[in-house]
DNA sequence: TAAAACTTTCAATTATTTTTGAAAGTTTAG
DNA sequence: CTAAACTTTCAAAAATAATTGAAAGTTTTA
């Protein structure tokens, strides 16, 4: 396999991962294409190497980087932007994992908690209802709580957490 | 709130959380139902209460017990079926990994050892690919043996894994 | 063994998500 | 100031994913 065969190959996989995990194929095909480029990237280049439209560049360069995973780049004498990814794979999957809590995980917890509390009727369903909600309540705010803490450290923390297991 | 509503809320908001997770509505949906449901529930209740079709029906339950987490449990004296889930947390979230990690993870990590062993042809471009996709294939496998190995032990890994941390 | 009681399948339809592309917006250079 | 170079926005179009419903399939009962 050469070069190009095996970079684009990278870019399709990373993108149809995305798909699976609710990120935009082109979304996760931009980042892939950036986490292996050397120098930084026009949108032109996306545009060009993806065959994506400028919008669609735009819009999820835009994504990206409010994901905070994606930075622009100016580079001395040119005119457009150019955008890099961040290459340090503790500080992505820190990101990456904070931007879930905050955006799923933390709104789906304020709901388990306002459904876990109401009012036991006396009939099995209701009680059974309560007692399942609370514990789901229980159990993602302690996955939860275990990743920020886990990714607040971050200084290579998956291989530090990885010894703990070990042991 | 009452219990009706507060059910309903619960079964909206985990089939919105799933749909972000690259997991169809309809099959969250279902399983926050059954999740809840003290008892085992016939596919007519299933789509009485979220008003789907029976193929809709029929195929998310299907899905649901590929992936292991919902089962069938037949009622002495019913000639339909009726349908569980599994309501253990941890092995709800054991059994939610292993399977993403045998059907995502593990393909993306072959993926990954296929391309970053391409002969570098000099240029830096090649070489930083080499580099980038390398470390991502020790990242990512790493990742996936974690998760294995903390739930493979299963009985209350989570609980017993935050306690390591905390240390 | 026939028919009733169910479940599954899948082509067609519908809903949702993504993408396009051109107009509007912004910044820089001259 | 204003034209060129570039980016963003967003309504419409295209692509993708989910859903329906009826026919086909299966199992049970009598």
């Amino acid at each position: 396999m050469q070069f190009e065969e095996a970079k684009n190959k990278f870019v399709q996989t990373w993108g149809a991962l995305g798909s699976q995990w609710g990120i935009n194929k082109t979304m996760a095909q931009i980042h892939a294409l950036l986490m292996v480029s050397s120098e930084s990237v026009s949108m032109e280049d996306i545009m060009q190497q993806l065959q994506i439209s400028r919008g669609n560049a735009s819009m999820n360069l835009r994504s990206l980087m409010d994901w905070g995973i994606v930075y622009k780049a100016n580079k001395p004498g040119e005119r457009k932007e150019f955008f890099i990814a961040e290459k340090d794979l503790d500080e992505l999957a820190t990101k990456i994992a904070k931007e879930r809590s905050k955006r799923e995980i933390k709104p789906a917890l304020k709901v388990l908690k306002e459904v876990s509390v109401i009012e036991a009727d006396g009939s099995k369903a209701a009680e059974h209802f309560i007692q399942q909600t609370q514990k789901l309540y229980d159990f993602v705010a302690k996955a939860d709580e275990m990743i920020d803490r886990v990714t607040t450290y971050k200084d290579n923390w998956l291989g530090k957490l990885m010894m703990k297991i070990l042991k």
